[in-house]
DNA sequence: TTAGATGCAAATAGTTTGCATTTGT
DNA sequence: ACAAATGCAAACTATTTGCATCTAA
């Protein structure tokens, strides 16, 4: 059905989900968006793609991938459909330019001597963050 | 109608809002929040306060607030529900236990140098920021 | 005085649920 | 074989909208 597994899907069946097809379709989409996705959107490409799978199942999918870490759901310039962000290894850092909604990625959170600390002091263990920079980007500034 | 009004009140009619009992009600249940409180609860204890204040206002002013950057939507332990958090300073930060959603606030976030060396790196100005931490509270490790 | 805000109730839309059926392992 | 997952459609519920009325400045 599917050629190839992505490493996600290898990690969703290690967990011991079964790798249907809903699954698979809802993964590939994700993987194939730049990170930042409506559920409609998911709903949307999910249904061009095969149009058998019923909403449900995607929204099952959403949340049974949202327990896994593989997304999460946050308020990027919507405030009434949730947008998930991929958090590769856990993490996920962003900008959200307040003027145009405009999302800009970047690298090097520097966060990692703050989870340590953060860790040590309150004897934690942390696996993962996100992080929402608020501002203004080059173009509205 | 109130004794005193707040410095975010304030700011509120600086910004060039009329300062009603609605929006008053609502600022004041955020206030008395912990800093993390759902639409839910903002619904109820309006109601509480003053039942004759209108579920859309109440909405209506949510919306408000958030384009003011007083509050801001995340998914803390609920798929369905936003909770609003209040971000002193035009920021947030909190860790959240995976295992038993407990939210654990903390103190310096230190992202101030991560800030300053965005703004000059990608020409940005930023304002304010979100940071989740994800991972097991001292209990559930 | 009057633009802005409100409350109400109806409309909307996103999400969830129950259940018979199908499917991955 | 069989527990897990699915698709369907109905049910739910949070939120939004239109509009006449009210009110803060």
């Amino acid at each position: 059905m599917f050629t190839e597994l992505s490493p996600r899907a290898i990690r969703l069946r290690e967990a011991g989900h079964k790798l249907t097809n809903a699954r698979l379709t809802v993964l590939k989409v994700l993987e194939e968006s730049d990170g930042h996705i409506t559920s409609a959107e998911v709903l949307e490409k999910v249904a061009q793609i095969d149009s058998s799978i019923g909403r449900a199942s995607v929204f099952r999918t959403l949340d049974l991938f949202t327990s896994l870490s593989i997304i999460r759901p946050t308020y990027i310039n919507s405030s009434v459909t949730p947008t998930y962000v991929m958090m590769p290894d856990g993490h996920h850092h962003h900008i959200v330019c307040t003027n145009c909604n405009r999302v800009i990625e970047f690298e090097n959170c520097g966060l990692s001597a703050i989870t340590a600390e953060l860790e040590a002091r309150l004897h934690v263990k942390l696996t993962g963050h996100l992080l929402e920079f608020y501002g203004l980007c080059d173009k509205c500034i």
